[in-house]
DNA sequence: CCGTTTTATATCGGGGTACGATATGTCTGT
DNA sequence: ACAGACATATCGTACCCCGATATAAAACGG
């Protein structure tokens, strides 16, 4: 098993990663700007587009799958409706839960992102694959 | 080609593909700080060890590999030098660069989380080729 | 059912990091 | 040797996330 010491072509390989990483961020940051919308609340409307649950997602759920505190997302999720992008109802089976569904506005500039992103998505596979062979 | 509409299966797989990336870079800026580092000196150790070039990284070389304005670049290099990871020394071909080298203890601690890397990363790779696969 | 605990959302103050605008010093070409 | 390009540095600003804390609703035990 390959495990102990790294090589340098070993810390070569992680920065290559990382780097590879960073520009397809930016290229995704950039084009969210572009789109008139934070980085932040791309993702925020993709967490709920793509949320598998049956019901639309809650604050919370939107927490985790965005690796964010309760309240970190709270926020995003009012900066967010605060641009009508997305809209917040209580949950009628527990009114301690706030569901959040997109708005008209908010589809229509995810639906125009994520088209650009798959695109640059399917680029970035290969050169993903590419450098983690070199991982062994 | 499976180009222009977006099915909710194929927004389903860009937030997989998401939310993927962001357990990855939380386990990473958890190891990060576990390690005394911030993760953005994490990246900078990295970015220097991982330099291909045949002499160290400038500033400006380290600016493009992290994808930051090259003051941005500077700022952080200053802190990671206050916090001993890394030296800056004048370019003696051109006394306008500033070349960056890793300290010892820059060294050491970059090779540990280094080497939990490597590992996660294997793991990651995996699970991001069944994501991708999805996108055709 | 009533009080306690747990869960979910919300508020406030603070900190880290990147940015825009700007400044200074160094090199290059004519 | 001087104009313009380039590399680094400084300063004030803005955004986003977090810790601590608060409020409200549900779940649970006796």
């Amino acid at each position: 098993m390959s495990s102990r010491p790294l090589s340098p072509a070993d810390y070569r390989t992680l920065a290559q990663f990382r780097y590879a990483l960073r520009v397809f961020q930016r290229f995704s940051e950039d084009a969210a700007r572009s789109a008139g919308v934070t980085p932040s609340q791309h993702q925020l409307m993709l967490a709920i587009k793509g949320w598998g649950g049956s019901e639309d997602p809650a604050v919370g759920d939107l927490a985790e799958v965005l690796q964010l505190k309760h309240h970190s997302a709270v926020e995003l999720v009012q900066r967010a409706a605060q641009a009508d992008l997305v809209i917040a109802s209580t949950d009628p089976d527990d009114a301690r839960r706030q569901l959040i569904t997109l708005t008209e506005k908010g589809e229509e500039i995810l639906a125009s992102l994520s088209l650009t992103h798959r695109d640059e998505l399917r680029r970035f596979r290969s050169e993903m694959a590419d450098i983690l062979d070199e991982l062994g």
